[in-house]
DNA sequence: ATTTTATATGACAGTTTTGTGACAATAGCT
DNA sequence: AGCTATTGTCACAAAACTGTCATATAAAAT
C-alpha cells in the first residue's frame, strides 16, 4: 500500500499519534495536521490520495472544511473520512451532506479504519485492483512482487519497485523531488533531494531496456512525470 | 490440513472459541470475528479458504451477508457454511436461496464440523485428494507424512514438511517471515524471524537436490516466494 | 558566446539484507 | 536414561541495494 498517502488532519496529539502509527502499521505514508490552517498549508505543497479529517476541530469544523473542499475544483475527487465521536454525532452526519466519503466512529479498531479506507480507495478508483497495477502494458503485481513490461518479467530493487508503483498509480503529474521523498521513501527520512535523480536515472535504465525510457519525463525546474505523452 | 484457513463469524463467545477450538484441533487455521464488520476487515486482509458463518448475528443476519458476499466476483467462490439453531430456522434455510454451500445445525459433534468443512473443501475444489498436495511434480502425503518429487522418496523433518506444503499450497504470492512464522509455525509462537531464512536454506538444501531449488526465490526486502521461475 | 543553473551519469563506499555453517538446547524414541 | 534427529539462535560471510559525491551535459539566462 507504499503508494498512497495519507492526511490525517486531527488536533488531539494521542489521537493523532494512535491514528499514524496505525497508518504506518498498514504502510501507507502519512502526512499530519493539528489544524486546517495546517493542513492547507500541506495541501499546497502535496496532494495526498486520502484525508482522515476529525469531525471536531477548533476555529472550524471537520464538515465546513470538507464542503469547503468539495466544492473546489482541484481536489474534488480527493477522498474525505471523516472521524466522529461516537453516539449523536454519528446520526447528525448521517443526514447531513457533507460531501464526506465516509466516516468513522470512535472508538474504532485498526482494522476496521483500514478496511474502511481501503473501501473508499477503491470506489474512488484510486485501486482498481488491490494487488494489481497496470499503465499500458506494465503490469505491478503487488501481491507476487513482480513485475512484468509488455509480459517479460522485469527485475527491480525494492525501491524501483516503490517508485515505479507510485508513478503507475500516479501518472501525468508532475512531482518534485520533496513530494518523491516524501510519498515513496516515507515523510521523516533525511535524504539528499538529488538522491531522486539517481533513482529516477536507474528506473530510466530498466524502462530503458523496453524502449519505456521517454515514459518518465523530467520537467525542468518542477520535477518528474510518469506519462505516454510528451510535452 | 494447516494449509487452510477458515473465518469464523460468531458474536457468542463461548460458541466462538469453542469453533477455534475445535478447527485449531484439526489443523485448520483460524480467523475469527465478531460481527460482519470485523469479517470484512479481515477479508480485505486476508482472504480465507472457507467461512463459517453463524446465521444469527447482530445488525445484519448471516444469509444477508451471505448474499452480498456471493454477489461479488472476487469472493463468488469462497465456500460458506451457516452455523444454524436448531429445528425451526433450520427449515427455513433449506428453503432459501442464500448461496451458502452447506449448513451445520447446533448442536454438532466436532466430526460432524469437520466432515462437513472438508466436504465443502473438496465439492469446491480446494482439496482434490485431501491427503495430498500436488505441485508440478511435488507430491506430499499429509496422512503418512511423505514426500515425494519426481516419484523419488525425499526426507524431510517436520517443520520442512510444514513449510513446504504451505509454500506448494501457496505458490506464488510472497510471504514476508512473520506471515510464514504465523502461517507455518503458529500465531503465537516467539521465533526470532531469522529462524524462517534458515529454515528456507534447510528447504533449499532439499530441494537442490532434485534442481528444485530455484522455486523457492527469494525476494529481496519482502519475503520469500514459491514459484517456478520464468524469465 | 559566456555564464549560470539544473539535470544526468558513473563510481564507490557504507549499509542493509540474506545466506550459511556451527552449536547447544530440546524433543522424541527405544 | 541414553541416543538421535530436529530446531532455534548466533556469528560471520556474501550479496544486493542505496545514498552521496564528483563530474559531465544540457538548458536557460545574461
Amino acid at each position: 500500500m507504499s503508494q498512497f498517502t495519507i492526511l490525517v488532519v486531527e488536533d488531539e496529539p494521542a489521537i493523532r499519534s494512535m491514528l499514524v502509527m496505525v497508518l504506518q502499521q498498514y504502510d501507507f505514508n502519512v502526512l499530519e495536521a493539528g489544524d486546517v490552517t495546517e493542513a492547507q498549508a500541506i495541501l499546497d505543497e502535496t496532494v495526498p490520495d486520502l484525508i482522515l479529517l476529525d469531525w471536531m476541530l477548533p476555529r472550524i469544523t471537520g464538515d465546513e472544511w470538507t464542503r469547503r473542499l468539495k466544492s473546489n475544483d482541484s481536489y474534488r475527487d480527493l477522498p474525505i473520512i471523516l472521524v466522529t465521536a461516537k453516539g449523536e454525532e454519528a446520526d447528525k452526519i448521517r443526514g447531513l451532506d457533507i460531501g464526506a466519503d465516509d466516516y468513522v466512529t470512535k472508538p474504532f479498531s485498526p482494522k476496521e479504519l483500514i478496511s474502511r479506507i481501503k473501501a473508499v480507495l477503491r470506489r474512488s478508483g484510486k485501486i482498481h485492483d488491490l494487488t494489481q497495477i497496470k499503465f499500458q502494458d506494465i503490469v505491478m503485481d503487488t501481491e507476487r512482487h513482480r513485475v512484468n513490461i509488455s509480459d517479460k518479467e522485469v527485475d527491480v530493487s525494492p525501491t524501483e519497485f516503490k517508485l515505479l508503483s507510485f508513478f503507475l498509480t500516479h501518472p501525468d503529474k508532475v512531482y518534485n523531488r520533496t513530494q518523491l521523498l516524501d510519498q515513496v521513501w516515507g515523510r521523516n527520512v533525511y535524504i539528499e533531494e538529488r538522491t531522486v535523480d539517481v533513482h529516477i536515472r536507474r528506473l530510466r535504465k530498466i524502462l530503458a531496456k523496453y524502449q519505456r525510457e521517454e515514459w518518465l519525463q523530467t520537467v525542468r525546474g518542477f520535477g518528474y512525470r510518469f506519462s505516454i505523452k510528451n510535452s
